[in-house]
DNA sequence: GCATTTTTTGACTTTGCAGTCTACAAAATA
DNA sequence: TATTTTGTAGACTGCAAAGTCAAAAAATGC
């Protein structure tokens, strides 16, 4: 049987309380001092869970991976006509770049702020935009064809180019895009592959 | 007469290579060091010239505005046919995107870097994208006046979603995003205004 | 030449940070 | 109740960073 005092904490817990912080300041603005604040464990209850701040950024994008990410791959995997998927992920968008937080994405904030030679980082951000692009074509191919989308679209072409403009407004959102701008942006998405705007 | 110790050095030269270093590392990245290195002046010359490293990135941003982003904006400016304005434009975009340097834009850089509180410099960051966004759409519809573009694009959203296109490429030039995934990118551009792409 | 003004120079001070140490508290087993 | 294990608490350390100071250097004006 295990012994010791068991930990006061959730790891996974702390952990997301440790992504908000990273999330809304960025790595190197973010100081143990606001992560032990926000996390509200001891600091050296930190330390042994996850070794450093570097370690703990890490994990806090793993994180961020598996949690929030993952909650567009999943609308665009959804057992539902592709078409459906393609539009609700569109929705999904515009609530996080409508969230009165103004956070942004996790990982778009992170591509600009990363170091180049932090090769560890620069990995899981590349990887969770591959996959999410990736899922995105793949979900787009099934559309076209299920006769939702036009065959002529380049499935791959209007999946990089919807990655990179949702990616550049979640970006500008941090900064106060006006809601009239970042509603023009949206309402253009469903054009890029050749359906109806929704509104 | 002007009296005392002349400068060894021309502010607005030192005030580029501190642009650079901003550029390449972001503010919270580069210290004084750095700097001081990159400038090839001394600290103290700095301060005084610059007063601290806040204001001296206030400076820096201001530069970036005035010898940047204004050769784009020359480009859109330019006396000859809107519609070779816009291509010119693509291809300015395209000579960033694909800069080895791989540095991006400053001010899609600062966007996500920027601290939610700091005021002055969000309002640079956001002026200088509103007067961007503004003089491509004065451009696009002088090109319609012209007949060289479709009178059914909505000029100030194409403008917009070129704009958020551009910046999320360029923040994600930053971390090594594939040539292909670039080229497929920016040659979707054109059809955002209803014209062929050059390629 | 000498006083005055401004810049340079490099050492100095201060501050804030990541990470560590130590003493103690709590909870589980035996 | 003693023992073991782990957690808590917060002071401490070392370092790198931003920013300062005072004396020397280089120019001008009297």
């Amino acid at each position: 049987m295990k012994r010791g005092r068991p930990k006061q904490f959730n790891d996974d817990e702390v952990l997301a309380l440790a992504m908000q912080v990273f999330w809304r300041k960025g790595y190197d603005a973010t100081s143990l001092d606001d992560l032990v604040d926000a996390m509200g464990i001891p600091r050296q209850s930190l330390y042994r869970t996850f070794t450093d701040k570097h370690t703990l950024f890490l994990r806090a994008l793993e994180y961020y991976d598996q949690n929030v990410t993952s909650v567009i791959l999943g609308i665009l995997s959804a057992d539902a006509p592709a078409i459906d998927n393609l539009r609700n992920v569109f929705e999904a968008w515009k609530q996080a770049i409508n969230s009165p937080e103004r956070m942004g994405c996790l990982m778009v904030n992170t591509s600009t702020q990363v170091p180049p030679d932090d090769a560890e980082v620069i990995k899981i951000v590349e990887e969770n935009r591959k996959r999410g692009a990736a899922i995105f074509e793949k979900t787009l191919r099934r559309a076209q064809k299920e006769g939702d989308v036009d065959a002529t679209i380049n499935p791959k072409v209007a999946s990089r180019t919807i990655c990179a403009t949702v990616n550049g407004l979640l970006g500008m959102s941090r900064t106060g895009a006006s809601d009239a701008f970042k509603k023009d942006v949206l309402a253009s998405l469903p054009a890029l592959i050749g359906i109806e705007s929704a509104a």
